[in-house]
DNA sequence: GCCTTTCTTGGCTGCACAGCCAAAAATTTA
DNA sequence: TAAATTTTTGGCTGTGCAGCCAAGAAAGGC
């Protein structure tokens, strides 16, 4: 499952193409759902042979794997200068909210497909008991910032971070789904909406 | 998509059969995955040969239809006295979200396959704008109950109910996929924890 | 007991897919 | 321009699956 070579080493078309087939999986992931975005469809979308999508990636996993390296480098680039910025705990529970769901808003495919291909990783690929998992990396990352603010007196204290850190993400991680079923959803207000949820239910009674 | 015929005329075996048949699916579903739950498997946790399941259901489809029917069924039946003997706001989310989750610790396996089979209809089934799909309805349900209950002053009333039903229902259906990926997780704290989160959030000031 | 109906098996067919490969086309190098 | 290299195509192979069916086994009616 390593990439065919060293990046240093790539081509300009060979740069190219793989971009090019990445973008393809992406909108074909969100538009057809994970199972039916089969390489033969991928190919059709990007307007080449199927066969070569198997010459530049070693096979299916890796281009899964690049996807998903990427579109979690971006949104890490967007959202982490933004968080960081933040110095009290309710104002770092906004701000988390809101650049996760703004990022969604502004990456509509590209989140989709992160958020199917989680799901069948999660329900499939693992043994049971696997290690480490991504959406697990993201809960413990935020329960990790609650509990630091709770400790600080910043949030009340009188909930387990890990228990809201899964709340928190999951109705994150269902917005996505939302904006594909439903394209009525709002997601702006649906933000709001959420911010002030989660900030009633962890701000200090002052 | 009908079923065979008329469930009154179905004999000892055929009921017997198809009880045996949903059960080994659904068992099937939550170790395997929906997608690696192929008839083959099935019939070999059932103990008895593909065809047989060919012959008690139209099809895969009609299979499918009869877990999600009986797993329905059975959580109304558990869940909607709770709710509805609460004439609180605060009273009904409260037992809303227990119910749910109780109902989830109690059949594991039976939640686990109908959120993966449910996961798989939007992502994939589903014609993208299909009219309703069922968590749409579960949201649609709670989110009346809230509205009913900020009417009535019970509950604030600055936060869309929809909104709210949305972070509900994906705080409680998420619980599923973390049994079974989590051997630690305790779903009766998270219960506790989430029904915390929603009553500060959706409290009067009083 | 025999005959009909119900039940069950295992094999067959066709489909969709991922991965492989030989050869053609395009591009680069000498 | 010729040779070497990279890029690209389309077809082939094996796999896993759902649905179908002929025939056998079991159960029930007469």
């Amino acid at each position: 499952m390593q990439p065919r070579k060293a990046e240093a080493d790539r081509t300009f078309i060979e740069t190219a193409r793989r971009a090019q087939i990445v973008d393809a999986a992406i909108d074909t992931i969100a538009e057809v759902g994970y199972s039916r975005a089969s390489l033969g469809r991928i190919a059709a979308r990007a307007g080449i042979s199927r066969g070569l999508i198997s010459y530049h990636f070693t096979g299916k996993e890796e281009l899964i794997t690049e996807i998903l390296r990427g579109v979690i480098e971006q949104s890490r680039a967007y959202m982490l200068p933004r968080i960081t910025a933040q110095s009290t705990g309710p104002g770092m529970l906004r701000v988390y909210i809101e650049s996760n769901l703004t990022f969604i808003r502004e990456h509509r495919n590209h989140l989709i497909a992160i958020v199917e291909i989680a799901r069948h990783r999660i329900a499939e690929g693992a043994p049971r008991g696997l290690p480490d998992h991504e959406p697990d990396q993201a809960v413990r990352a935020l329960a990790q910032l609650l509990a630091r603010f709770q400790k600080s007196g910043d949030l009340r204290s009188d909930f387990d971070p890990r228990a809201v850190a899964i709340a928190i993400r999951a109705a994150i991680d269902v917005a996505p789904a939302r904006l594909s079923a439903d394209p009525q959803f709002d997601i702006d207000s649906y933000a709001q909406d959420i911010i002030q949820v989660f900030d009633l239910a962890t701000r200090t009674a002052d």
